[in-house]
RNA sequence: GCGAAAGUGGCGGAACUGGUAGACGCGCCAGACUUAGGAUCUGGUGCCGUGAGGCGUGGGGGUUCGAGUCCCCCCUUUCGCACCA
C-alpha cells in the first residue's frame, strides 16, 4: 500500500478489475428481487459537462447501494443518438452525421468509464443504428394499424434554425425549445401524428399515482400541460335563421341565464361567412384582419387589453329565449373548445372586464349559499365559485340549485331538448411526429400514386437510413437520395416513392429504456417475459427540462406498449428525481464586468489587477461560456473526488455550485481516510472481542450509528449529502480514538479499528468506489467490495450508554445534565434539579409544572 | 395576475413526527511537527458583552410549558402557468 493516496493509480486498476469481473452485469433472474434505475441517457454531443456528471453520480451511488444491499440491480446507458448537432456538423465540415455521432459516442464512452460508472455496458445502445430504430419503426407500424398514427394536413410550428417542424410540447410559449430566441411560425404542412388525445384523461388520472414518488413540481406542470376542462357545449340559434346555430364550449352551463352576448374568435367561419356574403361592416372586416394579422403568442403578448367589435347578428339562448348580441373579441382563441363562448360577467373575470369596457348588460345569477343578497344588487366583482358555496337565482327552474347540482340539470336538460352535450376538453394535442430533417429515424410509409399511403411490411424492416447522403443542399438531402426514395408500392409493385420526413427524435427516448433490458432482441423490441421482471423502472433521475416533454411522451409510449400487450402496466416510472443544475459563481469585477473563477488570481481580476467581489451564479453552459471541465477535474483530483464533492455540496434536487475549494475538501476528506487506514492497515491482525474500553465502546457506537445513518439516508431519503457527512463524522471519530492508544494497542482495540475502518470503505463504495475499493483490498480482502455485502448495524451497539439532557426553564435552556441512558423519568427529574446550574437560577423561585419528554428534555415552569 | 417551492453563521448546507439551532464541509484564528509548507495533526470559530448574561432561523402577530418546524398577515427570491371560456 502507497502511503499517499494517488487517485489516478488505483481508478484505472480498480476499473480494469470491476471488468474483468463481470460484478455489473446482470441477467434477469426471477428469484432475486429487482432494482432497475435509470439516468437519463445523453445526446452524444462530443464532451460529457458537469451536469452529466451530477446525474450519473447520483444514479451511480444508488445503483452500487441497492446492488451492496442484494437488489438484482440493472444500471445500463445509451446515447440518444439522432438529431440536429450531427447534420449541423455534417453540412458545415463536409462530415457524415454517422460518423459523427459514432466518434462522439466513442469519446464520451471513455469519459464514463473513466468516472468508472457502474454500468452494464453489454446493453448499450445508440439510437441511430438501425438494430434499435427498426423498432421504432416497428411501433410506427403497429399503431397505424390500431389508428394511434395517422396523418392530416395542419398549422404546425415551424423552427427556421431547426428548419423542421416542432411538436407543441417543443414550441412552448411560442419558441423553439432548441433555440429560445427563436419564435415559430406557423406553417400548413401534411404530417404524421400520433393520438395522444385518445391517451388524454388517462395520462391526467394515472398522475394521481405518481404522488409521493414523483415531484409535486413535474406532476403540475403535466396536469396543467394535458389541461382537461369538463364543461358543455351549446347551441345558440342565430335569431332569424333558426337553421344556422352558434356552438359555444362552456364550464360554467349553470351560469347561463346570465350570458349577456355570445362572442367568437376572429378565425370564426360565421365571420368568414359574413365577409364572403357582404354582410360584415367596416369595423369588423379591419378588426378580424388586425387581428388575424398576429400570432396567438403575440396577441397574448400585447397584454390583456380586451378588444372586440360586435357582428350584427344576434342568437337566442336556448334556456331562457333571451335574444343576446354576437361579438367578435382577442381573447377567444381558435383551436380550443368551439372558437366559440357565451359571456356571463356576473361570474367570469374576462367577461365582467369585457362588459365593462363595452358596457354591456351584467345580470347576477349565482348568490353565495346562505347570503341574505338581493337579486338585482350591482354586481361589482365577479362571483365565480365552482362548489355548494354558489346558489343559483334568477334562472328560473333551476334556482335554489347549488352550482354542480345546477350544472348537472342543465346539462341534461340541453341533452333532452338537442341543443347541447357535455364536452370535455383538452389544451394537449395530438403529437405531430414528422420532421424535415435528415438524421433520423426513416418513416415505414410508401406513397403509391394508385394506393395512396401503404405502410411498409414488417418484414422489410429496418427501413434503413442512407449514410451517403449530400447536405451541400439547398433542398432536404433525403429526398434528393434516388435511391432511397425510389422504391415499388407493396401493395401493387408499381413505382412508389418512400416517406422522405424522418421521425421526433423524441420517439427514440419514449422507449429506449425498455430496449435495455432485452438489447439484442431480433423478434421484437423487447422479450415481454424479460421486462416483466426488470420494468417498470424504480428509480429515473434526470434534469427538470424533461418535465412536460420527454416525460409525457414516455409515459404516453408506457400506455401504447401496454394496450398492444407488450408490457403489463402503464406508467413506467415508479420513482422520479429531477436533479438541480449545476452552476458556476461569478464574479465582479469594475472595469471588465463579469468575469469567471478561473478569471480571478488572488482576489483579483487577471486583466487589471483590480480586487473582484462575488457575484452572481449562474447554470453553467457553453454559451454563457462558465463551464468546468470534468476531465480536467479528473486529472486533477480523480473521480472519486469529482463524484465524491458532487453528493456532497447540495442535496441532490438542488442546485449546486461547483467550487474548487469544496472539491479541494472532498479530496482532504479522502486522504484523510487514506491516512488512517495506511497507519493501521498491517496491524490489525489480531483483533478480537472481549473486554471492550470505554473508548473502544464509543468507537464502536459511532460504526454502528453511521451505518445506520448512511442506509437511511441513501434508502429512504436520497440525501447523500447528510449520508457523506455521517462518513465523515465516523472518520474524525477514528483519529480521535486512534489518539487515544498508546503503545501496543489491545486486541479488542484492533477489533473496534478494524470494525470502523472495514464498515467505512464499504460506506463509501456508492460514493467513491475506487478509493473503497484499494482500502478493502488493503485490509486483507480479495473479494470486490462493490459486490460484497452491505454492512448491517448492530442496535444494542448502536444504542448510547449515556445521554446529555437539556434542562430548561420556561422553554429557555439553563443547563445540562449527562445521565444514564435507561434513566427513569423520576430520576431525571431529580437529576437535572440537583444540577448546581438548575440550583442557581432556580433561587427564590417556586416551580409550578414539570414536563419531561422521557429520555429527551426536561422543562420547569416557575413563575 | 394565478399557482408552487424556498428564505437558517462570512459561504455551501444540517436539524426524522414541535423538544439542546448551526451537524458536516469551506473559510478564518491559534498551536504542534517541520529547513520550509498553500502538506499533516490538534484546538477554536452564530452575534453582542471583559463577565454573569442577553440576542438570534426574512419581518410582524398568534397557539404552546416549549416554535426554524404549526396557524394568520406582510416582504423577498426562484420556478411553473399566464386570456384555455
Amino acid at each position: 500500500m502507497n502511503e499517499k493516496y494517488f487517485p489516478e493509480e488505483i481508478e484505472e486498476r480498480q476499473q480494469r478489475r470491476w471488468a474483468e469481473a463481470g460484478v455489473f452485469e446482470v441477467e434477469a433472474n426471477p428469484g432475486r428481487e429487482k432494482f432497475y434505475c435509470l439516468e437519463m441517457l445523453p445526446y452524444p454531443s462530443g464532451r460529457i459537462h458537469m451536469g452529466h456528471v451530477r446525474n450519473y453520480s447520483i444514479g451511480d451511488a444508488l445503483s452500487h447501494f441497492k446492488r451492496m444491499q442484494g437488489f438484482n440491480v440493472l444500471h445500463p446507458m445509451g446515447w440518444d443518438a439522432f438529431g440536429m448537432p450531427a447534420e449541423n456538423a455534417a453540412i458545415k465540415n463536409n462530415a457524415r452525421p454517422d460518423q459523427w455521432t459514432l466518434e462522439n459516442i466513442d469519446s464520451m464512452r471513455v469519459q464514463l468509464q473513466r468516472m468508472g460508472f457502474c454500468y452494464d455496458w453489454r446493453r448499450e445502445i445508440a439510437s441511430c443504428t438501425p438494430e434499435y430504430y427498426r423498432w421504432n419503426q416497428w411501433f410506427f407500424l403497429q399503431m397505424y394499424r390500431k389508428g394511434l398514427l395517422y396523418r392530416k394536413n395542419a398549422t404546425v410550428n415551424w423552427c427556421v434554425q431547426c428548419n423542421t417542424s416542432l411538436a407543441n410540447e417543443q414550441a412552448e410559449g411560442g419558441f423553439c425549445w432548441r433555440h429560445e430566441d427563436t419564435p415559430v411560425e406557423l406553417r400548413e404542412l401534411e404530417q404524421w401524428f400520433i393520438r395522444v388525445t385518445q391517451y388524454a384523461d388517462e395520462l391526467l388520472d394515472s398522475l394521481d399515482g405518481l404522488e409521493g414518488g414523483w415531484p409535486e413540481r413535474v406532476l403540475a406542470m403535466q396536469r396543467n400541460w394535458i389541461g382537461r376542462s369538463r364543461g358543455a357545449e351549446v347551441d345558440f340559434e342565430i335569431a332569424g335563421d333558426p337553421a344556422r346555430k352558434i356552438r359555444i364550449f362552456t364550464t360554467r352551463i349553470d351560469t347561463i341565464f346570465g350570458a349577456n352576448a355570445v362572442i367568437v374568435a376572429p378565425e370564426h367561419e360565421l365571420i368568414d361567412e359574413l365577409i364572403a356574403s357582404g354582410r360584415a361592416g367596416g369595423e369588423l372586416k379591419s378588426f378580424v384582419e388586425k387581428q388575424r394579422a398576429v400570432s396567438r403568442e403575440d396577441r397574448i403578448a400585447e397584454g390583456a387589453e380586451k378588444q372586440g367589435v360586435p357582428t350584427g347578428l344576434s342568437v337566442i339562448n336556448p334556456f331562457s329565449g333571451e335574444k343576446l348580441p354576437v361579438w367578435t373579441a382577442n381573447f377567444v382563441l381558435t383551436g380550443y373548445g368551439t372558437g366559440a363562448i357565451m359571456a356571463v360577467p356576473a361570474h367570469d373575470e374576462r367577461d365582467f372586464e369585457f362588459s365593462v369596457k363595452f358596457d354591456l348588460p351584467i345580470r347576477r345569477v349565482i348568490k353565495e349559499a346562505g347570503a341574505a343578497l338581493p337579486d338585482d344588487a350591482a354586481v361589482e366583482a365577479p362571483f365565480t365559485p365552482k362548489d355548494e358555496s354558489g346558489v343559483l337565482i334568477n334562472s328560473r327552474p333551476f334556482d335554489g340549485m347549488t352550482v354542480p347540482q345546477a350544472s348537472e340539470a342543465m346539462t341534461a336538460y340541453a341533452v333532452k331538448n338537442g341543443f347541447g352535450k357535455a364536452q370535455t376538453n383538452f389544451k394537449i394535442r395530438d403529437w405531430g411526429v414528422s420532421r424535415q430533417r435528415a438524421w433520423g429515424t426513416p418513416l415505414p410509409f410508401v406513397h403509391c400514386a394508385k394506393c395512396g399511403i401503404v405502410p411498409v411490411p414488417e418484414d422489410q424492416l429496418p427501413i434503413a437510413l442512407p449514410t451517403d447522403l449530400n447536405f451541400n443542399t439547398q433542398g432536404a438531402p433525403l429526398a434528393e437520395h434516388e435511391s432511397f426514395v425510389n422504391t415499388t408500392c407493396p401493395s401493387c409493385g408499381e413505382p412508389a416513392r418512400r416517406d422522405t420526413d424522418t421521425m421526433d427524435t423524441f420517439v427514440d427516448s419514449s422507449w429506449y429504456y425498455f430496449r435495455y433490458v432485452d438489447p439484442k432482441n431480433e423478434a421484437l423490441p423487447f422479450s415481454p417475459e424479460t421486462a416483466a421482471y426488470w420494468t417498470p423502472v424504480d428509480q429515473y433521475i434526470g434534469g427538470i427540462e424533461h418535465a412536460v416533454l420527454h416525460l409525457i411522451y414516455t409515459r404516453l409510449w408506457t400506455k401504447i406498449m401496454r394496450d398492444l400487450g407488450l408490457i403489463q402496466f402503464g406508467e413506467p416510472v415508479k420513482r422520479l428525481l429531477t436533479q438541480g443544475m449545476v452552476c458556476l459563481a461569478s464574479y465582479r469585477c469594475e472595469e471588465h464586468d463579469w468575469i469567471y473563477p478561473n478569471e480571478v488570481i488572488d482576489g483579483k481580476c487577471r486583466f487589471c489587477q483590480r480586487p473582484v467581489t462575488i457575484g452572481r451564479i449562474e447554470k453553467m453552459s457553453k454559451s454563457k461560456k462558465n463551464t468546468v471541465d470534468p476531465d480536467e477535474m479528473i486529472r486533477i483530483y480523480g473521480a472519486d473526488t469529482v463524484r465524491l464533492f458532487m453528493l456532497f455540496a447540495a442535496p441532490p434536487e438542488k442546485d449546486l455550485e461547483w467550487s474548487e475549494a469544496g472539491a479541494e475538501g472532498a479530496s482532504r476528506f479522502l486522504g484523510r481516510v487514506w491516512r488512517i487506514i495506511y497507519k493501521w492497515h498491517e496491524r490489525l491482525a489480531g483483533a478480537a472481542e472481549g473486554e471492550f474500553s470505554a473508548e473502544a465502546r464509543a468507537l464502536r457506537r459511532k460504526t454502528h450509528q453511521t451505518i445506520k445513518r448512511v442506509t437511511h439516508d441513501i434508502g429512504e431519503r436520497l440525501n447523500f449529502n447528510t449520508a457523506v457527512a455521517a462518513m465523515m463524522e465516523l472518520t474524525n471519530e477514528i483519529y480521535a480514538f486512534d489518539g487515544t492508544l498508546k503503545g501496543d494497542p489491545a486486541a479488542t482495540d484492533r477489533f473496534a479499528l478494524r470494525e470502523a475502518m472495514e464498515s467505512l470503505a464499504k460506506l463509501l463504495a456508492p460514493f467513491t468506489p475506487h478509493v473503497a475499493e484499494e482500502l478493502w483490498a488493503h485490509m486483507g480482502h480479495d473479494e470486490i467490495v462493490v459486490g460484497a455485502a452491505w454492512p448491517v448495524f448492530d442496535p444494542d451497539l448502536a444504542r448510547d450508554e449515556e445521554l446529555e439532557i437539556p434542562v430548561q426553564l420556561n422553554g429557555k435552556l439553563i443547563a445540562r445534565v449527562v445521565v444514564p441512558a435507561d434513566i427513569s423519568d423520576d430520576d431525571l427529574q431529580a437529576a437535572a434539579l440537583a444540577s448546581d446550574r438548575v440550583q442557581a437560577r432556580l433561587e427564590g423561585r417556586e416551580i409550578v409544572k414539570t414536563i419531561i419528554v422521557p429520555k429527551r428534555l426536561v422543562n420547569l415552569v416557575a413563575k
